[in-house]
DNA sequence: AAGATATTCAATCAAGCGTTTGATTGAGTC
DNA sequence: GACTCAATCAAACGCTTGATTGAATATCTT
């Protein structure tokens, strides 16, 4: 990064520390977990003193929600254009396929803090404290709120309790690929790949809009009426 | 526990603190991750000496394996015999419904080790360190190689591409659910519940059996296309 | 009963942790 | 050129960590 001429040349001093610490924090979070990694080694990794975090951030937690924060609402504000967009299409119901893709895109895709950062959100959502779940509802829960709403409009016969359920994987599957390597790319002698964003999108969004666009099952069947269901590919 | 007659009453002692210990850094771990919880909590919440953890499993690493392996063993057996009981049905083609039932309800269903156990693996899955992915490769990839199999065998007309990532998508689910609380037990107000295993498998076996059966769909389409999609269920 | 073995215990170790400190730097202001 | 103030630094703080020790105690074997 270039100094921007504009700026105050005072300023960049220490904002520019301020960045190589979240970066090297977003870096080794993402890889050992927030309590895999010392801010010593963080700051070690930024080129910094070890006071700097400290100073910088306030405490170890205040560093762990400014990496989070950075790009969060870049994503949730993303996630929101691109579902009024969906929305915006001629006079038709909205394409599941384009509502998954909008919720899915903006986190997987490299634009908000690269892979770095997908990785990163996904070891905080594996994590699952009561920090992180604080953080996740803080900067996505109205995201989210808003895209349960799309797709309960673009399926109005399915139940609420089967769309949250769906939906539940579909947050799943993202939370697993992003926190890669994952096992089918080993078991699969990688042919697949969840750590490459386009492929990981591309096989996805159709496989989880079919997946909302699936009759609801009943749960409950004998064994004899569960023989003919594997020919029935829907409804 | 009482102390069984049948066993010499000598080794109950060691076996007691031993079996105290495993449970104690079972519910620690599953709540705070292995990074988060320290040997003396772990001792402390056994009723043990500071040194047991030690003396019994050599490591604290030791420890996290021990754990792993008292119940891994187990569900793997199990799997691969409900595995052998969707072959063995009458003369038709395998059910996708047994067939993922018999890969979830081992794990996710108390009998190994109860509830905490299997929160304890989706912390492990989730953590996705060098030493526990090792740990699941090595309890876990054969039964899961001979799921893969059963599953193509069932769906000759998936290619291996798609067959591996919805099976990452099962896993990805699995893990998400194991690790509760999830965020949809919030956002659906308490309606859905990951944490009950009965309710859990009752409405993603159904699912996800579904979506293995779900045609394979063209990633690549244009808007105009997409837009008939909405109302085809299948093929 | 006596000796061998297995287990528990309090105490201790070096290392690392997050955080705080007081001094020092260097650019901006008057 | 004196003053201000955010930023950096080396050093240390008190504390916890995983691990080890050697004595004490319980249990099993003979």
């Amino acid at each position: 990064m270039t100094a921007l001429p504009l700026e105050k040349a005072g300023e960049a001093r220490g904002e520019l520390t301020r960045q190589r610490i979240l970066d090297a924090a977003q870096k080794l979070f993402s890889e050992h977990g927030s309590n895999g990694v010392s801010l010593r080694a963080i700051t070690a990794e930024a080129g910094a003193n070890s006071a700097a975090a400290n100073y910088h951030f306030g405490s170890k937690m205040g560093l762990l929600e400014a990496v989070f924060a950075r790009h969060a609402t870049g994503i949730a504000d993303e996630r929101e254009t691109l579902l009024q967009d969906c929305r915006a299409e001629p006079g038709r119901p909205p394409l599941l396929e384009q509502i998954v893709r909008a919720f899915l895109e903006p986190g997987m895709r490299g634009q908000h803090g690269g892979n770095g950062f997908a990785r990163f959100r996904g070891r905080m959502l594996a994590e699952n404290t009561e920090q992180t779940r604080e953080l996740y509802a803080r900067y996505f829960n109205d995201s989210t709120g808003q895209f349960l709403d799309a797709l309960q409009d673009a399926l109005p016969d399915l139940s609420s309790h089967d769309l949250h359920w769906r939906f539940h994987i579909m947050l799943g599957t993202m939370v697993y690929t992003l926190a890669n390597p994952g096992r089918i790319q080993i078991l699969s002698n990688g042919d697949c790949d969840p750590s490459d964003p386009g492929q990981a999108l591309d096989t996805l969004v159709p496989m989880i809009a079919q997946l909302f666009r699936n009759p609801t099952m009943s749960p409950a069947r004998t064994s004899e009426t569960l023989h003919d269901i594997n020919s029935i590919q829907a409804k």
